[in-house]
DNA sequence: CTGAAAGCGCTAACAG
DNA sequence: CTGTTAGCGCTTTCAG
């Protein structure tokens, strides 16, 4: 079987103490009797059995990050990112799939499984509002994402009305005055369409721009295809525009396509801008100017906001941060240099 | 704190061990007993404490997946088709990114955190064959992708000599003769693109169709813009072709958004298939014909492979396991019918 | 069919 | 500065 604690002690001729302080930096340990304790885990290759430590200091050094699904490249990014930032403290990450389903994701809230797990960084979609209380749980839980507000945890998402916002204005500062809107949906109030749809609107009004519906697609998944299928709607409207922005990135890549397709040129004749700041944004033709919502800087809170709930503040009220966004300004809203 | 057996045993009124046959489902448990037990369980809202479990047990519940980097899509589905297979056995997944640099992925085969999980899944990039001999290790380890053949464990992967022909096949079939290739490597033999290329030239031997050097675009990475910069590069070089092979489907893509801008009408004048049936493949425009390298069997034999590892198979000579793969045809590749 | 008790490998009081 | 010892919560012989 694998080397314990009391193989290392006895090769060493010590106790098994003296050889947890070496391992565990314990200060006071004369220097001798460090180095032989040190040659010994070395000569038996010893590496310590995380689960027993887990026992007994009640932590497992792991993180569970439930999210509906990682063909979604926005889930694939966010996932990247914490793993990321939880390795860069020494603890790895569980990945939990809930599929963007409702009853999975409150399953997911007091699965077992969640035990082997110090805290939880929960991304869910198919939850709302109205689920906000079961969100009390007796361990570290950090919300993510736009679907719930002012619930019982630490919550850390995006400025999307802002960003939007400002998306707009980028825009609007191109000189466009015809903004189409690409994936909005019906009704929404919050969640991520709702609240970047308000941050449009807020802009146009600043601008003195009158709201104009039938520059707005609607769209129920965002999918490259549905970008694209929701320009082919607005080409058809037969409604003038001249930008677009895309509620996401896959959005506005589907809806650059048929724009390109239509024979229109971007950015001469439309400009158009995403919302995510995805790796493949990149990488398009044009390449795509977009708003870097801060998952970085998203991943990075969360994972701390699990450590500090694990280590005494667990009776702190429930803080929602908002990650910094900034505009990644691209190809698709090049300024074009007209000839007048 | 936590609900333990000792809890539930006392408001039973059994010992503990009568509690944990419950638990277990052991068979020979009187049923008043048991109920007992049950509502105990229920009403204390016992939840078992797996590290602990884990301690006594030897097994910890959970696969290490070593990848690197998930916002490559390939990965992204890869991870998500393993999360799945082993949610279906009752695992949970942790997943390591190794950025594919070869120091980062041998250091992962001999990581301490390793320790938290039963087996390794592990998907190298920077790792050569004369790494072969570092993958001798203690542990259940199975080893997906191409970077290295007859290693000392279980392998997993696509016949990606016997799909590429396949596909190259396809567009034959199609009435095809003049094939061009994106995304080969400069003189690779294994390798994704060594032994796809291979595939290639076996089609092309078989038909009785000349290999021609001027047909087949090199790029080092797989990303989007390198098919687009590829199939730039080929339509500079004046050299005629009737049909694309990506040697995955983000090069097929970029390549695809190349060729229409450029004029030419897909699959009209010029068919393309991809490889990986990634999802985003199935919304492209038009959708994106394929090799369907079988990810849920190669993820489901990889988890499987680590529990049959992991209780008694342990001898078992290393085995070398090929998923079968599948044509998707889609839009990209449908049969013209022409007027004559 | 059920109970007592040992022990998985480690950490942390507490002694010395 | 180092050794002894008592558990963390569970499973599992071994007795009854």
């Amino acid at each position: 079987m694998s080397v314990t604690l009391h193989d290392v002690a006895r090769a060493a001729g010590v106790s098994i103490k003296t050889v947890s302080n070496v391992i565990n930096d314990y200060p006071h340990v004369r220097d001798a009797t460090r180095t032989r304790v040190r040659e010994a885990i070395d000569a038996l290759d010893y590496q310590p059995n995380l689960t027993a430590r887990s026992l007994r200091s009640g932590r497992t050094g792991a993180i569970a990050l439930a999210l509906p699904e990682l063909s979604l490249s926005y889930f694939a990014e966010l996932a990247d990112s914490v793993i990321e930032a939880a390795e860069n403290i020494g603890q790895v990450v569980i990945i939990e799939r809930t599929g963007g389903d409702r009853d999975r994701e409150l399953q997911m809230l007091t699965s077992w499984r969640r035990k082997m797990t110090d805290g939880l960084i929960f991304s869910p979609l198919g939850m709302g509002m109205e689920d906000a209380a079961r969100l009390s749980v007796s361990y570290p839980l950090v919300l993510l994402g736009e679907r719930i507000f002012g619930g019982p945890t630490d919550h850390i998402t995006m400025k999307n009305v802002d960003a939007a916002r400002a998306a707009t204005e980028h825009l609007i500062g191109l000189g466009r005055r015809r903004i189409a809107v690409v994936g909005a949906h019906k009704d929404e109030v919050v969640g991520s369409a709702g609240l970047r749809l308000t941050g449009y609107r807020q802009a146009l009004d600043a601008a003195g721009i009158a709201f104009d519906e039938r520059l707005i697609a609607y769209t129920t998944l965002w999918h490259r295809s549905n970008g694209a299928t929701a320009m082919h709607d607005l080409l058809e409207r037969d409604v003038e525009f001249d930008a677009v922005f895309g509620l996401n990135d896959t959005l506005a890549l589907g809806a650059m396509r048929v724009l390109q397709e239509s024979g229109r040129h971007i950015p001469v004749d439309v400009s158009v801008i995403g919302f995510d700041n995805l790796d493949e944004s990149m990488y398009s033709l044009p390449s795509l100017t977009t708003v870097d919502p801060g998952r970085t800087q998203i991943a990075r809170t969360a994972v701390q906001s699990i450590m500090e709930r694990m280590d005494g503040h667990e009776n702190v009220a429930p803080r929602e941060i908002l990650a910094d966004f900034r505009i990644v300004e691209r190809e698709s809203t090049a300024r074009v240099i007209t000839s007048s």
